[in-house]
DNA sequence: CTTCTTTTGTTCGACTGTGATCGTTTCAGA
DNA sequence: TCTGAAACGATCACAGTCGAACAAAAGAAG
């Protein structure tokens, strides 16, 4: 097909693997083809084809039919018997094994236990060369037929460990990364939460409860920190509140006064901005926020509303932190089942990517309306 | 079904799997076929398609009916009947039912067999009122637990149609439709292959081949277009292609003197930008663009290399055109996927949205690098 | 270089899928 | 209930495909 139809491959004749690559592509463009068909094609006798297609259909590649083959089809009972070799395992590497990943595992657990899978975990450190030693030892040492990851996809080395993973001879998905569109990772799938739907969910219910001025404190330190500053762009856009009047700041670029300074700082430019309603990424540092403000005599909410994100911690502050939830266990759930569904039905199975909506669990920290409903006056005047 | 229903398949006969594939499929779309339709449609004797019909019988996919065979229906207690538990019904609108959605239903109805629900087709027009009027009729006059549908979404009928189906009642899935970003459809999922990843795709496939300029060609009809656009653009940027020196033309704009007058203004423009690659939307159209180029004498792959989108026709052009192919089967299949888990799971579950890639046929028409590798110098002139 | 292993080709009897014939069964309308 | 038309399946025949056994060729290892 792609070459002439050389009865004589010119020269070189072609190894099995690439004839059966070449038979799989002519399955791929016509949906059939006919041993003789190929046969002639290739320029080897039909008897090799006939054995290639038996090969490529042990492995359920293809079907078997009289006379040729087609593109696997749900009709072929042939290896219907299939969940004896069913033991799979899945090697697993995350970045954290304290902070929001263990939920993650507890539900990728849950899921293969379903579906009688066996999962190893390996913690590492949030930097490429760790992720790549760690997934590495995976591959060496256990026998892995799987990978779930969630890799640092920061700078050079992020994008040279995603091209890296993506070469990889066993499937990988990916939890809670979304490979950037130029790097070309077109065989890694993944799954992970919307977190700019998540903070667009927040800022939304903000605004409902009476809030004209609403912040974004994040820490850039982490991978979701973009998507959650893009979300509250969007929502304030939305909204209509203009990007220049908000108060946002970053944690990790805290000046030497440490964590007080810098929240005595976020607090002053609120005053000046009028702002009544902050989103807090990590809700580590939203459990911090509302201590100070209620340290410096602020009310929560009624001085200072706050949405915390991650919902790990936020529920013991005093008052309890209103968060966003993303569903950490359906990240680990739908990763296995990304991933068993790839074992079992091979390359032909798409590409698939799962996006999952977090949840808004409201508590006393943001429900109320501010104090000072002058802040929409303020507005106003701007 | 996408094939036109020629008597006698030119030349070509099928296997005996293939038909009784296309028999399910039929048995899908229709809910029954007789026997001597079948014959005379496939082309094999009466006889043969008894046989078929036997065979899926006794595989429990089909009931025999004297004269043909219905789907599996829970009357039909010839072997031994499934554990009939919660069999939910699901609705599905869908804009056509000749072209691109006969796949995905193929795929929704296999899906929804094994899930053991109940599934019920409209076909509606390519318009929000009509879409809204085919939902409604469902939900008054079947007992619909849950609705997949392709709306439209275009404009400010169609951002109401998001809204009201984000109200209802039952869970929806979308299928091969993205709500925007700006609609507040919270509750909406959805399943929708990523056109403009398969855009990418064909654009690198042609840069490898050897091509500097590669237009595209599409039609702004489809709601599928604007992806691929976006999707060729993106690409043109990564391979550093300026795009005002590129062709990009609509066949929905195109003037009074007909698709022959338009397509000979498309092959100006290239033979002017140096252009000897196009991605043209709609395989359909993609054949008639070819054709087209070859009545001109223009060689194809040589002079003009093509990749079309769709693949619903490509195979059937002279060249055989290499083509996009959205997983349509898979489209469907997912979609009842989340509608079962859904249903099943209940409000616990997040809300999943989900990507799927296409692939990308190889045929003739696309490769083999141009004849004039000047296309290259020419465009280092620029 | 030899020897072993893997891959490919040839022959030929067995087998599978398809269609024609024809007697039997089922269906629908009177 | 009867009756004619249609559908059905058992049987046979034929063409074409399949695979076991063996032979030859091409690499790989020593």
């Amino acid at each position: 097909m792609s070459t002439p139809p050389a009865s004589v491959p010119a020269g070189k004749s072609l190894f099995s693997l690439q004839r059966r690559e070449r038979l799989m592509e002519e399955l791929r463009a016509h949906g059939a083809i006919t041993v003789r068909g190929i046969a002639a094609k290739l320029g080897v006798s039909e008897l090799t084809i006939r054995r290639d297609v038996n090969i490529l259909a042990d492995e359920g590649l293809v079907s078997r039919v009289h006379g040729g083959a087609t593109l696997r089809s749900p009709l072929d009972r042939s290896a219907a018997a299939r969940p004896a070799s069913n033991s799979y395992s899945i090697g697993m590497v995350v970045p954290s094994l304290d902070y929001y990943w263990p939920q993650v595992i507890s539900g990728a657990r849950a899921e293969a236990e379903e579906q009688n899978l066996r999962i190893l975990v390996r913690g590492s450190a949030y930097d490429a060369a760790d992720n790549r030693r760690q997934v590495q030892a995976l591959l060496d040492t256990q026998n892995i037929d799987g990978l779930i990851v969630a890799p640092d996809m920061t700078g050079e080395h992020g994008r040279e460990l995603l091209r890296w993973l993506n070469t990889l001879p066993i499937p990988v998905v990916l939890a809670e990364r979304r490979p950037p569109a130029e790097v070309p990772a077109h065989r890694l799938e993944w799954v992970a939460t919307d977190h700019s739907f998540g903070a667009g969910m927040a800022v939304r219910h903000l605004w409902q409860e009476g809030h004209r001025q609403i912040g974004c404190l994040t820490d850039s330190a982490s991978p979701t920190s973009p998507h959650v500053v893009r979300g509250w762009r969007q929502a304030l856009a939305a909204m209509k509140i203009p990007l220049e009047g908000s108060v946002h700041e970053d944690s990790a670029t805290q000046g030497p006064g440490g964590r007080a300074e810098h929240f005595d700082h976020v607090l002053e430019l609120c005053r000046v901005t009028g702002t009544t309603a902050m989103l807090v990424h990590s809700d580590t540092q939203a459990v911090a926020f509302v201590q100070h403000c209620v340290d410096r005599g602020l009310q929560v909410p009624g001085d200072m509303a706050v949405v915390g994100y991650d919902d790990e911690v936020a529920y013991l502050a005093e008052p309890a932190i209103s968060a966003v939830r993303p569903p950490k266990q359906y990240v680990g759930k739908v990763a296995v089942q990304l991933m068993a569904a790839r074992l079992a039905e091979g390359r032909q199975r798409p590409v698939h990517r799962v996006g999952l909506n977090p949840d808004l669990i409201l508590r006393d920290s943001s429900v109320g309306a501010p104090r000072v409903p002058a802040a929409g006056l303020l507005q106003e005047t701007l």
